[in-house]
DNA sequence: CCCTTTTCACCTAGGTGGTAAGAT
DNA sequence: ATCTTACCACCTAGGTGAAAAGGG
């Protein structure tokens, strides 16, 4: 009924132990939460979202290579976890027509941010998390969240450490290697040019 | 109750009679719509969308430096001229916090884009328009538009003329004057350096 | 010492009017 | 002739990781 997009690219960094940059200003997921949903009523209405949970209750370190847990977590701090989809409420038949995307959902380490606007979710860093996609039948009359009519979904490949930069190396070279706004950075990018010239 | 945000800008314009550009693949307005609320009720939902009307049955052109009628207009071609506000539909509180505003509407000639998103509003070139704002309740069970709940505004300084090239070099130089993606044509950018050196 | 913040060059993405070529 | 289209240099706006600076 959920399908995870770009699942072979979210493999590729859950092999390494995805990492996700965390930033005042807040951050864009790289790579960023996709679906594709399947057997809603077309005519219903529907409000889906996103909410990132605690996977562990530890605090983790990058020491020796691997990451290690460390500690206990500081329980949940305050803060906006949950990024309603910006085409919310919407029919059925408009969350089947095409992929639904969180591309600008973004990452803060921020609490005070969770006052504004609800563009994002506070996270802690160095926390291993859990994103979940949350689906909601809107009936009238009773609007509000949780609601009795949600089901949820995760997908364990999209698992993450929040950071304020990177450890892996690996993960920096994927990041790399496959986010366009990073391309500045690839080792290949110069020697086109230097291929083109004599 | 409805207020048009940029009025000195707009009149302006206005005063040298307003020509918005519009392409195949869409152009958005410069000045844009935008308008600030009051008097709806916080807790009620309203949908809010501009449509854009022919003023005359004319076309124009223009001619010794002034715009002239010239024979009868096509009649109204297929084609969307409604753009509903990306916020829609939402709280009356909602729209009331902040200044509605229309940037990212788009404006066409291209008679097939109405078919995909109606992001882009369809229009003829050397005819004249208005656009107008729409104030839509929304109740459950009655979605759809018209609507018997809805408001109508319209201000005569946002009327202008659609062409594929600018016409009068007046509206050329307001356009680049206040149009920040436009500031490559300003005469003074050069100079601004020149002043520096030495 | 480890983690966070700031600043930077470098990129993506896309909105301007000018200009010349194309279409009718 | 007149209007439209396609392409261009030049801009706004903002997303990257690197590196240096800041903080506890």
């Amino acid at each position: 009924q959920v399908m995870l997009n770009n699942y072979p690219l979210w493999a590729k960094f859950h092999k390494h132990q995805t990492e996700m940059i965390i930033t005042k200003q807040g951050r864009r997921m790289f790579p960023f939460l996709s679906f594709n949903l399947s057997g809603l009523n077309p005519v219903a209405h529907y409000s889906i979202c996103v909410d990132v949970v605690l996977v562990d209750q530890h605090h983790w370190r990058y020491q020796g290579g691997k990451w290690v847990q460390c500690g206990k977590a500081e329980g949940n701090m305050p803060g906006n976890r949950l990024y309603l989809h910006p085409d919310s409420p919407n029919t059925g038949a408009h969350w089947m027509r095409q992929e639904v995307s969180f591309g600008k959902l973004k990452l803060t380490n921020n609490k005070g941010a969770s006052n504004n606007v609800s563009q994002m979710i506070v996270l802690q860093s160095l926390h291993k998390y859990q994103p979940r996609l949350h689906v909601t039948e809107v009936k009238e009359g009773e609007e509000g969240y949780p609601s009795p009519h949600t089901h949820t979904f995760a997908f364990p490949e999209t698992q993450f450490i929040a950071v304020t930069a990177y450890q892996n190396a690996d993960i920096t070279q994927l990041k790399i290697d496959h986010n366009p706004f990073a391309k500045g950075f690839r080792d290949n990018f110069d020697s086109m040019y230097a291929a083109s010239e004599g």
